[in-house]
DNA sequence: ATTGTTTGTTTAAACACTAAACAAACCTTG
DNA sequence: CAAGGTTTGTTTAGTGTTTAAACAAACAAT
């Protein structure tokens, strides 16, 4: 049990005055004072343990107010980096940020193998060539995030991965064994909830669904600001919501799930029975954009189809949460000019006129994962300094 | 924006001490010094304001360890009551309880209008005669907490209850005007989730679904030990969650929802067109439910099928939330014997293995709701008094 | 009767915050 | 340009809560 004491109350004034500092930065010792309600003596005191901790700096006098001119403080966002790693079906992105989740460097490669083994060891060379190249700071390499196309439990170990044939593979040990720095494993939906909440379409909004619609459907809850990841870690497998009691069989068991109609796969699946596609073997995505670019109709109203299954689950997921927005993220994104107006349909004609739910697309594009996943990291990093009260 | 301070730190502790003699009581102070890591000097202070709050009491000397007796605290659950409503469509079930939930007295009445005025007055005529026969306390009563058939937004006030014909209705306002007594409305089924979590089948569980399947399915949400109401007040509408796309239309303007499935009213829909019941006209429930006890095959498969549209549901809220449990109450969990196998096999059958989530019905029968809605006046009482750290 | 243990209070010290006073730096104005 | 007012950030004295340690009271064991 947490009890109260001095201690506890200059970690919450110092993560108060730290947090109104990254949000509010440039500004001064006064105006900290002014906004948070804490006593300017206070201030200057937990300015000066930040300054020695090398989180803020001091940039030099400011503009006078009609006094004496203000000490301007900075967050300092050089202080350490994160890495962030997307690891996907067939490639691995990963990227340096600083610790407000800007890129300083990103490298991608293909994974043309899913073998466990084989697939760490790429891990740990692109790990280290990053970690070669990031500048000098204090506190260095401060944490390793990686996003999986799979589920994982509270341990972060990670459960099952379908399409890389995963299961129970501890891949966070692994690699803080190998680098003696704190790993985070996530869910690629949930990493993307989270970098899209933190820096992207989501910024500011306290409850959202974030929908991965690539091969499978995944999705990453947030509620009041924070991730849900459910009792075991498994919350958001809503690609095997049930739409359709009688429909098709899905390989998890249950019938008519919501990807079977409204994922890449889904959609690819379908293209392959448009006559007008006939002579094409081995279609990607890219190929039924261009088709669509060029006025294929077929391809537009398969698009259309795949937006309108995509609306009906969102509706589900807007009944269920009643969140502020669902933000549409993942491969499936691209179609943004084709599936828009249909899920922009779909919920205006299935919902109460009262769930008022904003839909839209991610706006961190191939980044949310790994963004997300290194914001994990950085948050593992500040957990040790951040108190708030209820 | 909270800051910490001394004040603060008081709050905390106070608070910890206070929850503790809650849980734990008969305790002595020396115990809650050692469970809580307090030191005993802080205790024994904190111990004698919350003796004057009359919040706590001393019943005298306990059996000794070895050394000096101790003295036993216990928590007074008599220092104020509350009074909970479940506001039906078709009766009113008020209680009185003390703070820890007990019910004192209850008072049942039959419902055979809608009109609003007539409702409210109802209302309050039950709740002046409540307070008249409430016994002598410090506190009196502290609130009153109403749980409603229909959809309240972030106010309380009540948007919309279908059932009632009844749209933007200020209950809250009301009743605190008439009884100058705080007031606190929610959905029926937030209140039953809330109330079985506290007193019943969801005792000590953090992360669980409450399905109410009365005339129309709602659904309550309990995340991290809170429940959850949505950005606006309206989240867990998964009555109106599609589990058949292209299915029977619903008067909400979606397609195939779960309430027309699997909900009391869709169970009596489907008896009137049974052979076995062609004699019958105005078939209830409690009629159905005495058929199946004289063995009608008919009833029994129609149970099974509706217990299976329950279990399709609820595979989606698994997977959706990956809770703890999901527990079902209102009218449907009398049929327990029935659908329970159902629902069991549903689960079994079509949710991923590792999506271990435990099925139950509700433990508090008719109270679910009222008795939830008496815990939200409490939480509410005592919210000025208790702070959590994080 | 003695010893050691347990309980709860008293005492003195530690510590973080605050209000108020203060010094420094700056702007405005006549 | 000198005087007065304003803003910033530090210093000082004081408040209030927790804690460790000492203590007194009550009790069991021997």
């Amino acid at each position: 049990m947490k009890t109260g004491d001095l201690n506890l109350v200059k970690k919450i004034n110092k993560s108060i005055v730290l947090t109104t500092i990254q949000k509010h930065a440039p500004i001064s010792r006064a105006e900290i004072s002014e906004q948070t309600g804490l006593n300017k003596a206070t201030v200057s005191s937990l300015v000066a343990e930040l300054i020695k901790d090398h989180l803020i700096g001091e940039t030099g006098p400011g503009k006078s107010k009609g006094g004496r001119r203000p000490v301007i403080l900075y967050f300092n966002q050089n202080a350490g980096y994160a890495i962030g790693i997307d690891l996907g079906v067939n490639y691995i992105l990963a990227v340096l940020t600083d610790l407000n989740g800007h890129v300083v460097i990103e490298k991608q490669i293909e994974l043309t193998t899913s073998e466990e083994k084989d697939v760490i060891q790429l891990l740990e060379e692109l790990i280290a060539d990053l970690k070669a190249q990031t500048p000098d700071s204090p506190y260095g390499i401060i944490g390793i995030g990686i996003g999986v196309p799979g589920i994982t439990d509270n341990t972060e170990s990670i459960l099952y991965a379908p399409h890389l044939s995963w299961q129970h593979i501890d891949l966070k040990t692994e690699l803080e064994n190998s680098f003696q720095i704190p790993v985070t494993v996530n869910n690629e939906a949930n990493a993307g909830a989270h970098g899209e909440k933190l820096y992207g379409a989501g910024k500011d909004i306290a409850n959202l669904i974030y929908v991965s619609a690539g091969i499978g459907i995944g999705t990453g809850i947030v509620i009041n600001d924070e991730l849900f990841k459910g009792a075991f870690g498994s919350s958001g497998e809503m690609g095997h919501m049930t739409i359709d009691a009688n429909g098709k069989l899905c390989r998890c068991g249950n019938c008519g799930c919501w990807e079977l109609y409204a994922s890449e796969k889904a959609l690819l699946e379908e293209a392959a029975t448009l006559p007008s596609l006939q002579s094409k073997t081995d279609i990607h995505l890219e190929d039924l954009i261009q088709q669509a670019n060029e006025g294929n109709h077929e391809v537009c109203e398969l698009f259309y189809k795949i937006g309108e299954y995509l609306g009906i689950g969102m509706v589900n997921i807007a009944n269920t949460f009643n969140p502020n927005a669902i933000i549409l993220g993942n491969r499936l994104s691209m179609l943004k000019n084709w599936v828009g107006a249909a899920i922009e349909q779909e919920l205006e004609q299935r919902l109460f006129p009262f769930q008022n739910v904003t839909f839209k697309f991610s706006s961190l594009g191939v980044y949310s994962c790994a963004l997300g996943s290194a914001a994990f990291a950085i948050d593992k990093f500040f957990a040790k300094n951040r108190v708030t009260v209820e």
